[in-house]
DNA sequence: CGGGCTAACCCGGTTTACTGCATAGTAAA
């Protein structure tokens, strides 16, 4: 094996792939198996590499015979000969084409074959020069089109997705200034934003209104709008100042279920929900449900109509993904998925002992505040010198201020003493054994060495998993979005480890993190893991940030008694003290 | 190319809008 590949690269392997067949002209439903695989080795769960040693690659839904060789090619030789082949034949610099509007595999082939283009810039000066209008399918307008969407990709500041963290207050403030406009019945926004996907490509917003002008008017005049791309009496698209994209969609109320589910996708949810009305009868658009034989239509205000008509349960945007929930919703087991409510503490919390902005006495006030029950405080340890670590003298100093302010608060609310932890290089663990077991849990996590190898860093979190007196693993991957990729390191393997164990898996719902990301929480589930999902709080206000870890757990198909931190704290801690002899029997 | 089917085979991922051209390519969820 001449090197290891994950998930997402093999999946952009075929998907490159399924670009150049394009481009090639292949026949396409080819294009379609390769594009489907990629997909679906994307949005799995595990390590590619344990289905291939247990020859079980076919078991992904969209690989057959000769995808199956492809991969185990790649993955036993480090190569994989159509790709090469391709490559060699088709020049790279077409598949960046692909960004431009417009311009789709038949138009890029065209201009590769009669006129030579291979790149953007090429493309560009032919455009100028009006070498494209004479080319059959082409004329004047749409080569001034695609000189335009040239200068757009290239004017374009962000071209990738951002995180859900920051698209939110963007989506809060233009809410709430569209909401304030004379005769806004309904007002949404859809898409990935309101699957509560970790990163957002665009916003998308839906209103139904008296006087659409007046909401057009307002939206493309806002403080944070920095350019009018297109204002219309329906649509109306904005580029942000941070890049971003907005869009604003004006919609009968009437037809506002149908809209609505269309806006929020996910495409494959769409596509996948059409191809289940067809089977019952009938066609849906974003307009209205249509029964075929009759080309009556049924106009649907809501989208719990729009299931409802098509025998599902309504299914939560954040299942929408096309990963069973039409099956599941038609067979009525969705699963009863958590809501904020059903939380009764936080269990990673951080106060000025180390890096908090708060005392303990103000994180568990506000906690309290919220409905909580309990906090664990979960101060760092003595090897994480910027965050000012503590040492065991300081731990046992900050316990008696904790049975302070717990006696203060009195019944009905606990500030529990934990610490979060480092797993060192080694695998280790920054505190010893006698200091570990007086607390009542203890959160342990990686915050260096993340960048060691796959074996390394794999050994580290089993070492970790499989102390006595480890409870949680907080933010596994280690990820920042948008900023930094999580460890390499087998994670089915942690995964197995942990739900062996009973060690609970972290959902951190600092929106910078996401940590667990939602394929591997899902995961987690179906190994039969019990997870939590903690804030990490450093100040009062970061308590509200729940909302963003609940939401991961929602899109893992997450149930209250999946997370810990909806049980009562009794059943929490007796879970925690039966760790040592849960590892004696395993 | 995948998958369901009864086979050495055939059908298949939805719906709508737009453009610019006359039948189809592209984009969007």
């Amino acid at each position: 094996m001449e090197r290891r590949w994950t998930n997402q690269e093999i999946a952009q392997i075929f998907e490159n792939i399924a670009d150049m067949l394009e481009i090639q002209g292949e026949i396409p439903y080819k294009v379609m198996a390769y594009r489907r695989a990629a997909e679906n080795i994307a949005a799995l769960g595990r390590d590619i590499y344990d289905l291939w040693q247990e020859g079980a690659l076919r078991t992904i839904p969209g690989v057959g015979e000769a995808i199956e060789e492809k991969i185990d090619q790649l993955l036993r030789t480090g190569r994989l000969e159509l790709y090469e082949r391709l490559k060699s034949e088709i020049p790279q610099s077409l598949l960046e084409m692909r960004q431009i509007p417009d311009m789709g595999p038949k138009r890029i082939k065209a201009v590769w074959e009669k006129l030579g283009i291979t790149t953007v810039e090429e493309l560009e000066e032919a455009a100028r020069a009006g070498k494209l209008r004479n080319l059959p399918g082409f004329g004047a307008k749409l080569e001034s089109k695609i000189l335009a969407g040239i200068e757009a990709v290239k004017r374009r500041k962000i071209a990738g997705r951002v995180p859900l963290g920051v698209a939110w207050p963007l989506a809060q403030e233009i809410l709430s200034a569209l909401q304030e406009v004379p005769g806004v019945h309904r007002l949404a926004a859809a898409g990935s934003f309101r699957r509560m996907k970790d990163t957002i490509g665009d916003l998308d917003f839906l209103v139904a209104a008296e006087d659409p002008e007046a909401v057009m008017e307002r939206f493309t005049t806002l403080p944070i709008v920095e350019t009018v791309l297109l204002k219309g009496s329906t649509k109306s698209s904005v580029r942000l100042r941070t890049g971003l994209q907005a869009d604003l969609r004006v919609i009968e109320a009437a037809r506002w279920g149908t809209a609505l589910q269309y806006f929020t996708g996910s495409q494959q949810h769409n596509i996948q929900l059409r191809e289940h009305a067809l089977k019952r009868g009938y066609s849906l658009s974003e307009y209205a449900l249509t029964r075929v034989e009759t080309e009556k239509e049924i106009l649907c205000a809501t989208e719990e109509e729009v299931y409802t008509r098509l025998g599902l349960a309504y299914i939560p945007p954040e299942l929408r993904e096309g990963r069973g929930e039409i099956e599941a919703a038609l067979e009525g087991r969705l699963p009863r998925l958590i809501e904020i409510e059903d939380l009764q503490g936080d269990l990673q919390v951080h106060s000025t002992w180390s890096d908090g902005q708060a005392s303990i006495r103000e994180m568990a006030r506000a906690a309290k505040a919220k409905g909580y029950r309990y906090i664990l405080l979960t101060d760092h340890s003595q090897s994480l010198g910027v965050a000012k670590g503590l040492t065991p003298e300081r731990l046992w100093e900050q316990r008696r201020e904790i049975e302070a302010v717990n006696a203060e608060l009195g019944d009905g609310f606990r500030v529990l003493h934990g610490a979060e932890v480092e797993i060192r290089a080694d695998g280790s663990l920054d505190y010893p054994d006698e200091v570990l077991a007086a607390l009542d849990l203890v959160v342990a996590s990686v915050h260096t060495g993340l960048r060691q190898d796959r074996e390394r860093v794999t050994a580290r979190f089993l070492a970790a998993i499989r102390h006595p007196y480890v409870h949680i693993i907080a933010h596994p991957t280690g990820r920042l979005l948008g900023e930094r990729e999580g460890a390499d390191a087998d994670w089915e393997a942690i995964l197995r480890a942990a739900a062996e164990t009973g060690t609970l898996l972290e959902i951190n719902a600092n929106p910078a993190r996401l940590d667990l990301p939602d394929i591997l929480a899902r995961r987690a589930l179906e190994l039969g893991c019990k997870l939590v999902i903690s804030t990490d709080a450093h100040s009062p206000g970061e308590f509200d940030l729940i909302h963003f870890g609940v939401a991961v757990a929602r899109r893992a198909w997450a149930t209250p008694e999946d997370i810990a931190n909806t049980w009562p704290l009794e059943r929490l801690l007796a879970w925690a003290k039966e760790k040592p002899r849960r590892l004696r029997r395993a």
